[in-house]
DNA sequence: TTGTAAGCGTTATCAT
DNA sequence: ATGATAACGCTTACAA
């Protein structure tokens, strides 16, 4: 590897060494390290071989500055909260998977901070061309607005919620049919009297849980005291609370559905608290098929969510939007998968 | 806001439109916008003004490239385990406040892919001048030598382990003074039989963690039979097991210390199961302040891990290395700290 | 398949 | 405090 001698602090040697090393002309280099356009295999080859004599790296901050893209997808997030989920972790792992096809690499904002909720973060990010779209997860319903805004900056979508704006992109999980595939399993089990453990209001993911949880009990012609509807705000010791409170109900139910996984947990740890067994004397389910679903005994009967697919279909979704000229909506349910366990049996 | 034409697909106003706008030169404008060297303040006010009338936003692509800089800095995780983690979140979150500060932001890249294991990642995208520096979280062993070879390209520190290469700025928790801790506090409550449940083997936290009890029981001058050290390897259906095992033994311990949060939760559960109770039959702590410890009932005694201010403190390492023109090598080991609980009592 | 020319929008450097 | 000028290393657009 020869040394190159340039002007302002630079080392390592450009395209137009390696130009000048083969007599070639700068573009067919360019030609060679982007992959564009077409170049003789030959050609190709002493290019590389040279290149490599010479040391040479691709310089990506010069190639995208020319290109006028960042190649990075902001990746809208509350820090505080979603940062460390298993939620967080699927998805991101899966769109990162699928937009890394496409040379682009996700980068993490964090949509819980002030500068966020000015608007200031996102949009500015997107004006001042550090990343050249966004991915949004789950926003809250305070968080309308700045998607809206954001969205006629930059190609966007969001996954893990479904936008009021119709025309913006999303992908979500489907949690109708998730909730009825509880529903449906609790029943086949012979259970006539299921409760619920409802989620935090803010998130639209757990309304539509709520909301379907009533169509399925009515589609089945169940009845429904009020009573049989607790909130767990998708917390573990909140679970544990709302089990307390149905478990001591005159009339018991013999089934309990949570919202999520995290406080079927908690319900199924006052369960056992109480000296009943999950799976026997009650049984007991969520969703979002979490690492502590199968970590505790009994094993938890939950809905497994669908993360790295919600996040690929999303990836695709805003790269069809990146690539298209016209602004492509693109809606994507996914479907969970019932995951029974033994925390669910038939009824006694 | 007047709307500007140019070549080649750009849209906008740029520092030269605001220099002929205003008469003044391009870098003028520059030093308004970048925050470098000075401005009258009448001039600055001016060169605001048009901008604002020209909706101009500063363009970090050009920035960056000018400046030979991403301000990008890899944050090199494994997705697969550790980035669902609070762990990884609340050191990320540390870091990426800290780096907020002098504009530069984490991106996090996977460090249990093929492509990093190859080596040819994070080189590669420090190489190609993806990123300005590198923050590595948790490296195990076997990633010593990329480690040592990312080292040679970039300003890098390793946060949340200590590199074997002292060359290597890193920052972790202080594991010996966390285990001391919580030794020292099962004793003032009057343990002598104090059991131990141990993490992974190439998670060099948990070694540490490992050598560190045995260190503590031997300075209190108490017994510690090989028995009363199970394998736990950071799981929680692990430390179930592991607690039952140890619970069958003759000579049962009255306190159960776990190398972190998640083994000693699975212990608790195993311990409730057997119709004991925590904090009063046999104590119980861990290590790392985890959510689930506030939220389980009793609540588990901790070490709480300072993970945000390690985040923050491994960001400094990197900014003087990035900073000073000599390779700066610093180490910082940060004191968590000890939450006592209802899961620890005096022993009866 | 390869080449020529003209940027892209900012900052470094040196001068005034 | 401000200006003139030359990069920075690549890609686009068009020509051959």
């Amino acid at each position: 590897m020869e040394k190159i001698k340039r002007k302002r602090g630079t080392e390592g040697a450009t395209m137009e060494d390696i130009a000048a090393a083969t007599g070639l002309s700068k573009m067919t280099i360019s030609r060679v390290f982007s992959g564009t356009g077409s170049v003789r295999k030959e050609t190709r080859e002493r290019v590389i071989e040279e290149a490599d004599r010479l040391g040479y790296v691709y310089n990506a901050l010069a190639g995208n500055f020319s290109r006028g893209k960042t190649q990075l997808i902001g990746f809208g997030v509350r820090f505080d909260g979603l940062l460390g989920s298993e939620y967080f972790a699927g998805i991101y792992r899966g769109a990162q998977n699928r937009l890394a096809k496409e040379d682009l690499r996700l980068i993490p904002l964090d949509t819980s901070s002030r500068e966020y909720q000015n608007g200031e973060n996102l949009m500015s990010l997107v004006a001042q061309r550090r990343v050249d779209g966004v991915m949004i997860l789950a926003p809250l319903e305070q968080d309308e607005l700045i998607v809206n805004q954001t969205f006629e900056e930059a190609p966007m979508v969001v996954v893990g919620a479904q936008p009021s704006h119709s025309s913006i992109s999303w992908a979500d999980m489907d949690n109708v049919h998730a909730i009825e595939c509880l529903v449906d399993h609790m029943v086949s089990l012979g259970h006539q009297k299921i409760a619920y453990i409802a989620g935090p209001e803010q998130v639209s993911d757990a309304v539509t849980r709520g909301r379907a949880f009533i169509d399925a009990i009515k589609k089945h012609g169940l009845e429904l005291p009020p009573e049989y509807i607790a909130n767990g705000g998708f917390h573990y010791s909140i679970g544990r609370l709302a089990a307390k409170q149905i478990l001591s109900l005159d009339d018991r139910p013999t089934a309990l559905i949570a919202a999520n996984d995290l406080s079927a947990l908690g319900a199924m740890d006052m369960i056992k608290e109480l000296g009943l067994v999950p799976g026997k004397d009650i049984s007991v389910a969520g969703v979002d098929g979490s690492y502590m679903a199968g970590e505790v005994t009994p094993a938890l009967t939950s809905v497994v969510q669908p993360l790295e697919q919600l996040g690929a279909r999303a990836a695709e979704l805003l790269i069809e939007q990146m690539q298209g000229d016209t602004s492509v909506v693109g809606t994507q349910l996914v479907r969970g998968e019932l995951k029974a366990k033994e925390s669910s049996g038939n009824v006694s």
